[in-house]
Parts: structure tokens; C-alpha cells; sequence
DNA sequence: GAGAATGAAAC
DNA sequence: GTTTCATTCTC
């Protein structure tokens, strides 16, 4: 990792003296947010406890009530305690250092604390997993984004908290191991299960999806609470109609065939039952009969399967360097400019280019690429764009124009805009809102603190600022000569680390030797904070 | 490089 | 056990 020396105090106490990072840590001591439930604009729940600079969210469905939420990255134990939350947590060691929750978890947690679904409807996590996740698939792209920018940030705030953390599945394997009983084959509960058990089986989870599917859209249609329990309440009583029904259909049936494979097979009706009753239920919503008039736009489940997310935005902020991001941008730029601007770097390998960021979905490369086919990607690329604080041209609804002022940089995940913007307003004029980043001015993702949001003034507010490092004479054969490379620079406290680079050029990944490249390349280089301040010397 | 495994939350 | 996704491991 690269630093910049002596500006972070919470960083400078972490050791990596083996060389080695740590698979347990407990650097800093335990901290607790508070702060209002926030309420996206799109949906009706949304308390991330990620997010510390939640604030007062107008909403005309859930009362204003303070939330204690414990930080996100605390030690499990401290989960506890609150009124709301029952003990199920783990038993893990104090040190263990959980992982950043992604854009689904976030979402998840969220979702089960707003109890959408109360109790009675739902109770069992696994069942509402399955819920969650049809829904999550119904969910539209801006409303994805917001949880997107927050795993971004959670991402962002556990890697400063935990600079040498690394994920290592199977760390906790062996210890699993010694806990199981026996071998898996021992524990396998279907090894001996018959054609009925499988049949059943077989019908009860059908029907289970089917109760799920129709709960999702409930929720997709805007039902929560007792209004989805009325709803549920009232499918699941023509669902016995329809089933004293076709019992009845049955039993002419079997009179009418006495003697037939059917009524020799005694738990047949199981399976019958389950699959006439999700039978019934897709060919009911393919017909449209129950929703004909809902003007929702939304997709229902569990067909709504989308492909637009494919590239999760925090894969463009990997910490992991041996992996390449995912995100592969064509056609890099043969010669992007350079903006003299910034002494803030300089060095014999490296120059540093902040305002100018070229797109790589260039409009000169295949035009039908750069509008169609890569659209989503080209959209995923600007929000990020975006985040690291670059002038982008081309908008997301979700760039809205900024709440602090003239002035100040619009971002489309400035902390008021994110949570006080309406959703539902129209979409920016392209021009009208280019984004700016002018010098000095915070910029790109504003990181997680115990700050009051509505009362900090901006230069109180902590950010990550990236900077685009373009590698001059590059000489390492897997990188492009005129990659560009962004630095996250967490500048939290009023210190500066410089925490890595993500792949963000054509799509080729660092690879630890050009990681080593850059590192070294950097060493020692003095930097100059462009909006003014003390430099600060970078050590590798 | 592809696919498997793991684990993040929650009960 | 269940979801999605990020990350690492293994072949």
C-alpha cells in the first residue's frame, strides 16, 4: 500500500510488521453514529446503518424516529443491546474484523429493519432472503445505484478503518471443521429421502416461491405493512378457494378413473396441490387478471432478471490488487491530455491528471457500441466517473443538481443530494449540469463519519478524492502507455493516504508488478495538495 | 481464466 | 437455510 507519512493518526497505529496483512485486527475503539432513518426517495425503507451522514429524510409514510445504529464495522458484540435487535449475532473472537457489506447486504439489512414485511407474514430470514432477492431484482437502476454508492462507501470506509485487511475465505474453515460432526456425507439429510419425500418437497417449494413471488410484487407494488398483510392475507384465501376447487375437479376426476396411476399414488396430492397452485399463480400474472390495472412500472418476480448490473460499481474500487476489475472499458484513449494545472505531482514516470479524465467509451470508437450495447456499462463507468469527482457530460438522473449551493461542486453523491434529492424529479439537461471539479473543492465520495451533515460546513467534510495518475513511459508491457490510473486519497482528518488504484483504463488489470511500478515510481515523490495546505511526501 | 468456495446480515 | 455480490482460492 502506499502512504502519505504521518497524516492519519488512526493509520498510523496499525503495524503490519510481518508483512503480512492481518486476517483479525481491532485498531480503533468502538464508535457509535446517530442519526435519523433515512428514506430513499424511491422506496419507502431505507435505514442504512452504513451510512453515517444520514439525516433528517422527508417522508410522508414513516415517522422521523431517531435510530441508534451501531457502526457498521464494529466488533460483533456491540450489535447488540439495542431494543430492536435480538442476540443471534456470531460468537467471534473481539478482533474479528467482519467484511464490507455489499450493495445486497446493505439493502437486505435495511429492508429487515424497516419491517416491510411484518412478522406475521414473514418471520423466517431464509424466506425473506428469497423475498429480498426478487425484489432486489425488481429494483430500478437510480434505486440500485443509491445502494451501489453505499457499499461503495462502506467499501471505502472499512478499508480505512482496515488499510491491511484482506478477505481470506476459508480462514474460518478449519475451525468450522472441528465443530462439525462427522463427515458431510453423515449430514446429508436427502441422501435417503424417497420419490414421495422429493415429490413433496418438490411441491413445497414451489408453492414457498410462489408465496414469495407474490409477496415481492406486493412490495414492488408499494405494499408494506398491513396493507401487504391484507394483501397476502387475501391471496392466500382464494388460493384455498382455488385449492377446495380443484380438489373437488380431483375427486371427479379419480371417480372418473378409478384405478388409475393417480389415485394409487397417495401423497400425489401434494404435489398436484403445489403446482397447481404456482400454476395459477404465473398463468393469473401472465394474464394480467390481478394487476390489470396497476400502473406500477416496475417488473414483477421473479422474471424481471436483469442484466443492466452485471458490473458492480464497487468492483471498480477493488482493494485487491490480484484480481482484475471486471469493468473493461474499451478502447482506451491513444493520448489523453494532460492538464498542467497540478504540481501536485510530479515526478520523472508519473504526471498527474485531475480535471482531465477522456472518456473511454470514446463516440469514436463504434458508435453503436458507445450508445447501445455498452450503454449500461458506459452509464456504471460515468456514475463512477462521477464519484471520482471527474467532469462527466452525460447524466444520470441520479446527478442532481447540488443542494449546497452555488459554487460548489454538483455531484451526484453529495451527502444532501443523495439523501434529500427527489428521485422522482426528471432527469438533468446534459449541458445545463456538467459537472465540474474545480480545484480545490472536495470532491468524490464523502466518506463515513460521526458528523452532524446538516450543520458541517463542507470543508469539515471528509472525502475520498481521486486523482488520475497518468503513466508516462510506461514500460510494463500489460498496461497501456497512457493508462490512467486513479489514486483514492482518503482525506479524512485533514490526513492523506493514498490507498491504491483500480484498473480504470482499458480494462487490463494491475498486476502486482506494475503495482510495485507505480509504487516506487511514487516513492518519495512530494505532494502538493492542489486547494492549498501542507505536503506531503508519499512512502512506499 | 473459469468455476468453486466463502462470507457479509439476520433469524 | 436463504439471498446477492465481492473476493479469494483452486485447478
Amino acid at each position: 500500500m502506499l502512504t502519505l507519512q504521518g497524516h492519519d493518526p488512526l493509520l498510523d497505529d496499525v503495524d503490519d510488521d510481518d508483512g503480512m496483512p492481518p486476517l483479525v485486527d481491532n485498531p480503533n475503539p468502538s464508535m457509535t453514529f446517530t442519526f435519523f432513518t433515512d428514506m430513499t426517495p424511491i422506496t419507502a425503507f431505507s435505514a442504512d446503518p452504513t451510512v453515517a451522514f444520514e439525516t433528517v429524510w422527508d417522508s410522508p409514510i414513516r415517522p422521523e424516529i431517531p435510530l441508534e445504529v451501531a457502526d457498521p464495522f464494529e466488533r460483533q458484540p456491540a450489535y447488540n443491546g439495542g431494543p430492536e435487535r435480538t442476540s443471534h449475532n456470531k460468537k467471534r473472537d473481539a478482533s474479528y474484523i467482519p467484511r464490507p457489506p455489499n450493495a445486497f447486504i446493505l439493502f437486505r439489512s435495511s429492508f429487515i429493519k424497516s419491517q416491510q414485511v411484518p412478522e406475521k407474514v414473514e418471520g423466517n430470514h431464509s424466506t425473506l432472503s428469497k423475498i429480498i432477492g426478487k425484489y432486489w431484482k425488481t429494483l430500478p437502476r437510480e434505486e440500485r445505484e443509491v445502494w451501489e454508492a453505499k457499499a461503495v462507501v462502506a467499501q471505502a470506509e472499512h478499508r480505512r478503518r482496515y488499510p491491511d485487511w484482506r478477505f481470506r475465505p476459508g480462514a474460518n474453515a478449519l475451525a468450522k471443521l472441528k465443530v462439525k460432526d462427522g463427515p458431510p456425507t453423515a449430514r446429508r439429510r436427502t441422501s435417503h429421502t424417497g420419490r414421495k419425500d422429493r415429490a413433496e418437497s418438490t411441491a413445497r417449494k414451489k408453492k414457498d416461491d410462489a408465496r414469495c413471488a407474490i409477496i415481492a410484487d406486493l412490495l414492488v407494488e408499494g405494499k408494506t405493512g398491513v396493507d401487504l398483510e391484507d394483501a397476502v392475507r387475501k391471496w392466500e384465501d382464494s388460493k384455498k378457494n382455488t385449492m377446495a376447487d380443484s380438489n373437488e375437479a380431483r375427486l371427479i376426476q379419480e371417480r372418473k378413473f378409478d384405478g388409475d396411476e393417480a389415485s394409487t399414488e397417495p401423497n400425489k396430492e401434494g404435489v398436484v396441490r403445489g403446482e397447481m397452485l404456482y400454476d395459477n399463480y404465473l398463468t393469473s400474472r401472465n394474464n394480467g387478471d390481478q394487476y390489470r390495472d396497476n400502473p406500477h412500472p416496475r417488473s414483477r418476480t421473479p422474471d424481471a432478471v436483469d442484466n443492466r448490473f452485471k458490473i458492480p460499481l464497487t468492483a471498480m474500487f477493488r482493494r485487491s490488487l490480484s484480481a482484475p476489475a471486471s469493468h473493461s472499458p474499451p478502447e482506451p484513449q491513444p493520448s489523453p491530455p494532460t492538464n498542467a494545472c497540478h504540481d501536485f505531482l510530479e515526478g520523472t514516470f508519473v504526471s498527474i491528471s485531475y480535471e482531465t479524465f477522456e472518456p473511454q467509451f470514446s463516440s469514436s470508437s463504434d458508435p453503436s457500441l458507445y450508445n447501445c450495447a455498452m450503454d449500461e456499462q458506459r452509464h456504471q463507468y460515468e456514475v463512477a466517473r462521477a464519484m471520482l469527482g471527474e467532469p462527466i457530460s452525460d447524466l444520470s438522473p441520479l446527478v442532481l443538481p447540488s443542494t449546497l449551493g452555488e459554487g460548489v461542486p454538483r455531484r451526484w453523491n453529495d451527502p444532501h443530494n443523495l439523501l434529500k434529492a427527489s428521485m422522482g424529479a426528471p432527469p438533468p439537461p446534459s449541458p445545463a449540469y456538467t459537472l465540474s471539479s474545480p480545484l480545490g473543492q472536495p470532491s468524490a465520495v464523502y466518506g463515513l463519519m460521526d458528523l452532524d451533515v446538516s450543520t458541517a460546513s463542507l470543508d469539515e467534510m471528509p472525502c475520498y478524492r481521486s486523482y488520475n495518475v497518468l503513466m508516462k513511459d510506461w514500460s510494463d508491457s500489460c498496461i497501456s502507455p497512457h493508462t490512467q490510473l486513479p489514486v483514492l486519497v482518503n482525506e479524512f482528518g485533514g490526513g492523506q493516504t493514498v490507498y491504491d488504484w483500480y484498473s480504470g483504463g482499458n480494462g487490463e488489470g494491475i498486476t502486482p508488478t506494475s503495482t510495485e511500478y507505480v509504487a516506487s515510481a511514487l516513492d518519495g515523490v512530494e505532494l502538493v495538495r492542489v486547494g492549498g495546505g501542507s505536503p506531503a511526501t508519499v512512502k512506499y
